[in-house]
DNA sequence: TGTCCACTGGAAGGGAGGGCTT
DNA sequence: AAGCCCTCCCTTCCAGTGGACA
């Protein structure tokens, strides 16, 4: 035991370089993405002409490789620009991150920060004076300012995309393009009618990669990643066909070849069918486990709740309430409303901890059916960890008795 | 056929908590 | 310190609804 990591260090790794088989990886070409990059490219060029290129709108389900194109494609404009003295900038905003009017104006004035030396705090101005900061800055730099706005479905409000796309006409020696990435097909639909006209100049849409291009991606990945004869021939193929019926998504299919080279790694065995296997149920796990960790305490309750009440199966949102409301009593936690937690039961449907579907009972009235989507077991698991609530996982709700 | 249940989910708004400027 | 501003979490109020039942 003296030393315990060299000779885990000295078991040789399987990879060359991790990183490369991460989705957040930009590799230096995209295979079957060709098609796209053009396209992008060709609505971009005039930009290096000191004109203003269209707006755009990137459409495709998650792992489509929207993101990975659109970066790739503004990276190389950045480049040509330098090349040719023409100013190009090209800001890249995550507004599942980033996702009220105000911290995108802030976000975007903020890349300009190094060249002006000022500063936007992350709340305090009034949103017009960062607007007013930022068209200034961006005057300021000249050029063409090209801004991509990632999940730009989680952009809460349509204020920050309508003042986007009017600030061309209040600028006089630089343009702006606004290229949104989205996976929701309808998300223009509650546009507001100015913001999509003049948004929606071009529309892209990413179509899901099938199997064998998956393939494709991985064995590039694999090559650059892995060291060689690490790999079972069958490994990037059913890692493919698994990812393919996922909605052909890219990411899934690279998380699944790093996660089962981990599991490979430590049980210092070639990467096998099994470890993909093994893998595809630690993902799940995995992401279900951070998930619920990361709740806030009111929706831990409202989950116990259901994790308490669903051994009768579904449960409608008056019971899963009313079982809140004793855990509540119980461990002594201000109850929020109903209607409140209506709310709450939503996000952790759309989170994909349970599934609630509304249904109608008629004459007894109209609700939502409410169970758990993973095991009761681990979801106790998990929650038990927090101090909080570790006292209240063994309670028997009245309701089961009422039940019985 | 109409009634009526047990909600759903939108709208508006309050107030705490962060931060700014003056 | 006072006076703003923005965001987040939550409450209050309420119109709307699918379908079993009388």
């Amino acid at each position: 035991m003296e030393d315990l990591f060299g000779s885990l260090l000295k078991s040789e790794s399987i990879f060359k370089n991790k990183e490369v088989l991460r989705s957040s990886y930009d590799p230096e070409t995209l295979p079957h993405r060709e098609k796209q990059i053009n396209e992008l490219a060709s609505i971009l060029v005039p930009a290096l002409r000191g004109e203003t290129p269209s707006n755009v709108f990137i459409y495709g389900k998650t792992g489509t490789g929207k993101t990975a194109v659109a970066k790739y494609v503004g990276k190389e404009l950045y480049k040509k620009g330098e090349e040719l003295e023409k100013k190009t900038s090209f800001i890249y905003i995550n507004c599942e991150i980033v996702d009220t009017h105000y911290r995108v104006l802030q976000n975007i004035a903020n890349h300009f920060i190094e060249k002006w030396g000022e500063r936007i705090p992350f709340t305090g101005w009034p949103t017009d004076e960062v607007h007013a900061k930022l068209k200034e800055m961006i005057e300021k730099s000249g050029g063409v300012v090209v801004i991509v706005l990632d999940e730009i479905d989680k952009l809460k409000g349509d204020e920050a995309l309508y003042n986007l796309s009017r600030l061309n006409n209040e600028l006089k020696r630089a343009r702006v393009a606004v290229m949104g990435i989205s996976n929701d097909l309808k998300f223009t639909e509650f546009l507001d009618p100015r913001v999509k006209s003049s948004m929606g100049e071009e529309n892209m849409i990413f179509p899901p990669y099938n199997a064998e291009q998956l393939r494709d991606i991985l064995q590039q990945r694999a090559e650059i990643g892995l060291k060689e004869g690490v790999l079972e021939d069958s490994v990037i193929p059913l890692c493919s066909a698994l990812a393919a019926q996922e909605h052909g998504d890219a990411r899934r299919a690279l998380d699944l070849l790093r996660v089962s080279a981990e599991i490979a790694e430590r049980q210092g065995v070639k990467i096998s069918d099994r470890c993909v296997r093994i893998a595809q149920n630690k993902i799940e796990l995995d992401r279900v486990k951070e998930v619920i960790k990361t709740l806030p305490i009111q929706s831990k309750l409202v989950l116990l709740s259901t994790t308490l009440g669903s051994a009768n199966n579904s449960l409608t949102t008056g019971e899963v309430y009313d079982i809140y409301r004793e855990l509540c009593k119980i461990g002594e936690f201000d109850s929020l409303t109903q209607r409140r937690i209506t709310d709450l039961i939503s996000e952790l449907d759309m989170l994909g901890i349970v599934t609630a579907r509304i249904i109608s009972k008629g004459r007894y009235g109209r609700t939502r059916h409410i169970q758990l989507s993973t095991s009761r077991e681990k979801v106790i698991e998990i929650l038990e960890e927090d101090d909080l609530i570790e006292g209240l996982v063994d309670y028997r709700p009245k309701i089961q008795e009422r039940l019985f």
